[in-house]
DNA sequence: TCGATATATATCGGCTCTCGATATATCCTG
DNA sequence: CAGGATATATCGAGAGCCGATATATATCGA
C-alpha cells in the first residue's frame, strides 16, 4: 500500500531485537513486555517473519547456544535493519500525528457556528447539517 | 497480531476523512497528500476497506451527489471511528516511540566499552562480540 | 476531432501475511 | 506424573492488498 512499509509483526520483531539480539521465544516475549501486552505476536507469525527478515537482510543469525538442553537461536539487526525500523519509526509517528491533527480539524468544523464565508472545499450545494460525525 | 488493531489502509481511510467528508476518489487523494505522496492507496483497496469500515460501524454513507455528470458518494467518520482512529494513532505513537528508544538503547550498548557488572539479561556464558550490529 | 489524462465508480484473481492448530522436545514445579 | 513454561518449526485457512480490468464522463492539447 505504501512505497515499501513493512508488515506490523515485521517492526515489532526488529523493535524487539534494537536493543540486543534475542532468540524467538525471548522475542516473542519482549514484544508482550515492551508493549504492555497490547501486542501478541504468535509463534505461528514469528518464523515467517524471521526468514523474510533474514532474506531482506535486515536481521542476522547472531549465534546459537544451547541452554539447558534447549536450542536458542539468537539473532540481531543489521545495519539496514536499523535503517529500516528508523524509517518505519518514523513514517508511524508521522501518520500518528496527522491523524491527530486531523481529528482535531474536524472537531474545530464541528464547532464552528456557521460555515458562511469561503468555506474552502465544500460543494456550495452542500446539502444535510454540515460538518460533525454521525 | 494486536487484539485488535486496524489494518494499514483503514488508517489511512480514517484519517483522510477525520476532517470532513471526503468520496472514494477524493480519499485516495487526500491520502497521498497528507502523507506528502508516501502512501499508495490503492483503487483495489478503497472499496473493500469502505466497505469493512461501513461494516464496523467506523464510517458512513453521509450523501450522493452529482458534479458534472460524475456520481459522488460521500462517506463520514461516526463517533466509533473517531475512537478508534485517535486508539489507533496513540498505538502508533507509542510504538513508534519504543523503537526509537530502544534504537538509542541499542547504539549505547554497542558504544559502551565492556558489560562488566551485573550485565542485566546476557546470558553469563554470552560469547562473540558483544553488542554491536553487523 | 481524436487521443490522452483526470475524475469516479466497482470487481476479480493472485499473492502475501497472520493466525490457530499441531508437532516435537526439555526442564521445572506441584 | 501431569501441567506449564521454554524453544523450535510447519501447515492450512482466512483476511487483506495489489494490479488489472471494466465502465463512463469531462477536459485539454495536438
Amino acid at each position: 500500500m505504501t512505497a515499501k512499509s513493512m508488515t506490523r509483526a515485521a517492526f515489532f520483531v526488529l523493535t524487539a531485537l534494537a536493543d540486543q539480539p534475542r532468540h524467538g521465544y525471548g522475542i516473542l516475549r519482549e514484544v508482550d513486555d515492551l508493549s504492555d501486552g497490547e501486542v501478541q505476536l504468535r509463534v505461528g507469525t514469528l518464523y515467517g517473519v524471521l526468514d523474510r527478515l533474514t532474506a531482506d537482510g535486515l536481521i542476522v543469525l547472531d549465534r546459537e547456544e544451547i541452554q539447558q538442553g534447549r536450542l536458542r537461536r539468537y539473532y540481531r539487526l543489521t545495519d539496514d535493519g536499523v535503517a529500516a525500523l528508523d524509517t518505519e519509526a518514523e513514517r508511524m509517528a508521522a501518520g500518528a500525528g496527522a491523524a491527530r491533527r486531523r481529528i482535531a480539524e474536524g472537531r474545530r468544523a464541528a464547532t464552528r457556528p456557521a460555515p458562511q464565508g469561503p468555506a474552502g472545499l465544500e460543494p456550495s450545494s452542500a446539502p444535510g447539517l454540515a460538518g460533525g460525525y454521525a
